[in-house]
DNA sequence: TACAATAATCGTAAATATACGATATAAGAT
DNA sequence: ATCTTATATCGTATATTTACGATTATTGTA
């Protein structure tokens, strides 16, 4: 009275997979920390700012700020435009969008 | 012609702070890992399952499974019920539900 | 009581993440 | 041309995560 007994079988399919799976655990892990978090914070209350903004704003280096900020760039959560010497940040609302709706269709 | 010109001023506030704030970091987080996310989606495929069913189902050791679902425990994605000598695992549908809609208050 | 099944925890090795200062790059002002 | 401002990147130290085998604990069965 064991494994026959309990077969696992799928109740359902899920629409999530592959490079769109990727991305998707890409953009937890990037918001799965407490400093980037603070930073996508700052983002939504203030819609722009540039990196300095954030290095005035949270007490760890800008060498930090900028890592942090490569991380949040590179899982689509935002955007950054060379304006000159500095870089402009914003919400990347395309995918943001896409994220929860992702999670709106799994869970 | 600088720091005088581009006043970073808040356009909002935001109302996630504190000990729910630290919450959806580490449900973001437990997100953020490949394995879990399988886990997970084992789980929303098949509602219930024990732990040695996960095992079977992904290359990973015993060890290694049961130290991720305790993870996904602490984060309140899933929640683990003893039963007998088993673990049965579920979705803990109260807080999948409350993370949804801090994102959706958030973003 | 002994045994098999299931899962959690311990100790540990290897990989990854995080933070920093120093340096490099590029734009704009003097 | 030089200096300042803003940012990115490099090298590196430390901390955390991830994975594993071995061990422990607990339940149910022979």
């Amino acid at each position: 009275m064991n494994l026959e007994n309990r077969i696992p079988e799928a109740c359902c399919t899920l629409d999530i997979s592959g490079e769109d799976q990727t991305r998707l655990v890409r953009m937890f892990n990037a918001l799965g920390n407490p400093t980037r978090f603070e930073i996508m914070k700052y983002l939504v209350t203030h819609q722009l700012c540039i990196t300095d903004d954030i290095v005035e704003f949270l007490p760890i280096a800008q060498a930090t700020v900028s890592q942090h900020l490569k991380v949040l760039r590179d899982a689509d959560w935002v955007i950054g435009t060379a304006e000159g010497a500095a870089t402009t940040y914003c919400l990347n609302d395309e995918y943001i969008q896409w994220f929860r709706s992702k999670v709106g269709e799994i869970f």
